[in-house]
DNA sequence: AAGATAATAAAACGAACGTTCAATTAATTC
DNA sequence: GAATTAATTGAACGTTCGTTTTATTATCTT
């Protein structure tokens, strides 16, 4: 046999790409088989390299498009305003709904960063560097404006960022918490961590946090 | 050739899983072969398999006793004293010090859970877990004595371990930080986030932080 | 309807994998 | 110093891996 009836390069393709985000997600990487992917596209393995060369190209085009996506999601977002906690705010709302609802495809970009290539990794590394350093910035410009209180710039964005990068490991929807909630709560551990002065988003208000939302 | 002039089990067994901790974080636990494994302790590959049954035993040996040495490191530095705050700090100091001393080992723990067998992945997370309950627990105790101001226990301690954890992925020993500085500076992170009412942590005194290291 | 192109199957490639087995030598015991 | 035990080698096993090649069929173009 050969080509089937009904079969669509584009079709497959994206689902080559789901698949692939799902298995090495569960399986990682070096665990999914090209022949297991192709087997959960319904497909022989020697089609998949109609749309990726090789392996590691597949994981590079995911992971790239990944980053891509988590800048552009940035941009969109990003307040005109110049308020330091704003931003701050559409930063850690964006960076949260982005990853609950790419769980799979954060998973990969975190943690098979190791099968890239030299370069293709330094091109990812390049990108997440970029991003971060978006919220250094937000975090240099309030603390520099007296609107947060922050001992080291760099050192509490990484924390900020782990920590919200964190909740892909527990979360799951649909249990104890739904995503606006989880939301604020870590709005408000943000703010309270870098001691931002007013208390829009603390504790002792939770309301006019679920209202930011 | 066979047994080789002054071999040794012990000092095999121990050069395996030094190699086998830093081969596994550095490639992953399916990328790294048993030959590869093998050649780093300069010995044949069949030599491992008098000390490990299989590869995944040995990666599960890796895990446990790191899980093993990750709760005796914190029952010998809990402090006996109830006071919510010294507790947290304690967790806090245990935790960073001992996850920066052995950052291959923890990368090895957290990033290679899903190569164990469901039996030995259970074994795994419910020891993470048990460890864990303790956070939540000085977490609990600190928010009910009115030391803490905590929306939710069982987030905020997610949130703390993940902020903690992740300094082993950005962490590197003789660069712009210190030990102690990064230590301090998440122990006040950390009162801030859960909203301690004294603030001998916070950025305000630093010096009070130092001290208490 | 014919020709071109797109999409796939089927089979095969060499290489590498985890693991086993038998043989061999060093160290220890008696 | 002979017997035993500990530690390791070298070769081999069957399997699976990523990938390539060739053939075949469906679909599109004109």
């Amino acid at each position: 046999m050969a080509r089937t009836t009904g079969s669509d390069g584009e079709r497959t393709e994206a689902a080559v790409r789901e698949a692939a985000v799902n298995l090495i997600a569960r399986y990682g990487y070096e665990a999914m088989s090209m022949r297991q992917l192709a087997a959960e596209v319904g497909v022989q393995a020697a089609a998949l390299y109609r749309y990726f060369p090789t392996k590691e190209d597949l994981l590079f085009t995911l992971m790239r498009e990944h980053m891509e996506g988590l800048r552009e999601a940035w941009e969109h977002i990003r307040p005109t305003s110049a308020d330091p906690v704003e931003q701050l705010a559409a930063y850690v709302r964006n960076h949260i709904a982005f990853h609950i609802e790419r769980r799979h495809a954060t998973h990969v970009s975190n943690m098979e960063l190791r099968s890239l290539s030299p370069d293709r990794l330094t091109q990812i590394l390049r990108m997440r560097t970029a991003y971060e350093k978006e919220l250094r910035i937000i975090l240099r410009e309030g603390a520099d404006a007296g609107a947060f209180s922050i001992e080291d710039t760099g050192l509490t964005a990484m924390a900020l960022i782990q920590m919200m990068t964190g909740v892909i490991v527990w979360f799951r929807p649909g249990e104890r918490l739904s995503v606006p909630e989880v939301t604020a709560t870590y709005l408000s551990m943000t703010m309270r961590l870098v001691g931002a002065r007013m208390d829009t988003y603390s504790a002792a208000r939770p309301s006019d946090v679920q209202r930011t939302l």
